[in-house]
DNA sequence: CCTTGAACTCAAGTTCACTTCAACTTGAAC
DNA sequence: GTTCAAGTTGAAGTGAACTTGAGTTCAAGG
């Protein structure tokens, strides 16, 4: 682990395609880990970029930072992932998809079903029916999984 | 429209399934109207438990309140949704499932592929290249439709 | 009349995953 | 030695869709 062998904020955040303040973010919160230079300046390890690319996959199917927490801490010794990591990690993202495909799946199937009878009454109407299947559950969404609630904002690239 | 035919607050909440908080909150963003009392409480038409079924049914598909009142606004005149214009409604809304479904679909598939790999690379994985086919977007999610950020809290019921 | 539960208002809080800002310091090049 | 892009911090802001809280008033029954 010669100096020389580890990267600075800039090259990490252009590498990665993370903004510097979502890296800083990610350390706070525990993701990844970094060295500091005579300065105190940031100075990452090249298996920064991997914990990274990993921080991407994951956020992509829709773990939240807690949950990605968890799933690199699962990881012995903090190490990159083997492949029988990744093959068991990856199933379990695959099942989280699935499920939220089929959440959408019986949704449809739900409106589908209404086109036909052009209801949307309270009493008989299971896609609005608060108190039906769909039972106890937030405000508004209550055929959706937790997993597919509502977005939230995500700035888009100033640049373009 | 007799002083009969409007129902309080507690009721209109417990048969939508909605908090008053929640109700109150549509109406202040103009989803729903209300009449007052004497004493300046909220009278509501019954009409508004089929506006507030429509409302459920679009939070789940995913609107945004925006959105919602959008579609709510091009019903003419107000009026509770006829069968041509809930099929127009509900094909739009299909689409925008079809839509949601496809992209899970596409990132399920990314998936598979490297399960095959395991490799996880920045340089290579399309599945985690923030560079690649699934470029410039917001910081975490790269694959995802706007519709299928992340979540946003929604408390769970403090009754059960 | 009195009590009690339901309703009212308005401001502030919540969550998540970051971004933005202001004010300052580093460090590499020239 | 000067310059200036790149880096630092901590606090505050963002957005959606509500909820919570404090303090007050309404309305129906007894």
């Amino acid at each position: 682990m010669n100096s020389r062998d580890l990267l600075p904020m800039g090259e990490i955040s252009s590498r990665s395609g993370f903004a510097a303040s979502a890296i800083r973010y990610y350390e706070a919160e525990g993701l990844i880990t970094a060295h500091r230079s005579a300065g105190g300046q940031r100075r990452f390890e090249r298996g920064v970029l991997r914990r990274l690319a990993f921080i991407r996959a994951a956020s992509n199917v829709g773990l939240t930072i807690e949950e990605i927490r968890d799933e690199l801490a699962r990881l012995p010794g903090n190490r990159t992932p083997t492949k029988a990591d990744w093959h068991r990690i990856s199933k379990h993202w695959r099942k989280r998809l699935d499920d939220q495909i089929a959440a959408l799946q019986r949704l449809k199937g739900g409106l589908d079903n209404c086109i036909g009878c052009g209801c949307l009454s309270l009493r008989s109407c299971a896609f609005s029916n608060a108190g039906d299947w769909a039972a106890e559950r937030g405000p508004g969404a209550q055929l959706l999984p937790d997993t597919l609630r509502r977005p939230h904002p995500v700035k888009r690239d100033s640049s373009s």
